[in-house]
DNA sequence: ATGACTGCAAAGAATTTGCAGCAGA
DNA sequence: TCTGCTGCAAATTCTTTGCAGTCAT
């Protein structure tokens, strides 16, 4: 199965072994065309509704999202909303956040400039910019 | 007591019985010159330390935070860090984040500015806008 | 064989909820 | 008086942890 093959690679190349529930988890993530955004318990309910076998239990899913992260394969996401948004898309992009329905909508990078970007303080250099426009329904 | 009364007139005027409890959240958190960054739990500590009868309960300080963010006295900061920060300046401005030691420092609005502000999908109407710069330690 | 990974359950942390009693207006 | 607010504790939600057993290498 070439799929599998490529992403087990994927996944060996960052230093992670490919496991069947970690390849199972990279390939619904990773075998799509669009960015995906989504929390830990999407995850869960998700993949595991689409198994009839043996379930991946959830702490799995945490540890693996987190070990995805760290190599960089995910980037998670800010919001106040207090719960850990993750995303497909490691490459520099923003969000729309709606309030309301708790939903993420990518911006491409090119349509937020930053005119000015403030010093950080000594000591520090920035690592990334996370731009987050939070948007309601149009109606009072 | 002066203070006290224009508090309780803020309070009012949002739409806000200046109880007790609250005229003394408010006084604490509005009476400063600097802004101030704080999660609900830091509030506990910081206020429930120094008062010598009855303490305020800890759901009363997230009922208060609450009220004061629907109302427009605090706002909530993002964070990747799953906890709700709050945040005494309202006006619009921005922050560093600095991941090793979860804190927050504030940018002036003046120094970000936005190039481009992209439209938001049809129906929906911008509510703000959050950037966060993340920052680390500068070592290479 | 040997570490690393998984599953499970339990613990932990942060926040919310329900409701009786209290207190501003 | 009449609601809205507070305090308390219990409940919820999300995430992490500990550990025995399993699996990739």
């Amino acid at each position: 199965m070439q799929k599998n093959l490529k992403i087990a690679d994927k996944l060996r190349t960052s230093g992670l072994r490919p496991t069947k529930q970690r390849v199972q988890i990279a390939e619904f993530l990773f075998d799509r065309e669009k960015t995906f955004h989504f929390t830990v318990e999407d995850l869960d309910k998700l993949i595991n509704s689409k198994i009839n076998g043996e379930k991946i239990a959830l702490a799995t899913f945490y540890n693996t999202v987190h070990a995805f992260t760290k190599a960089g394969h995910l980037k998670e996401i800010l919001t106040n909303n207090n719960k850990h948004y993750f995303d497909t898309n490691t490459n520099s992009h923003h969000h729309f956040f709606d309030i309301k329905n708790n939903e993420l909508t990518d911006i491409d990078s090119k349509e937020i400039k930053l005119k000015t970007i403030p010093t950080p303080p000594s000591g520090k250099k920035i690592k990334d910019v996370d731009v987050v426009i939070n948007i309601e329904n149009d109606s009072h």
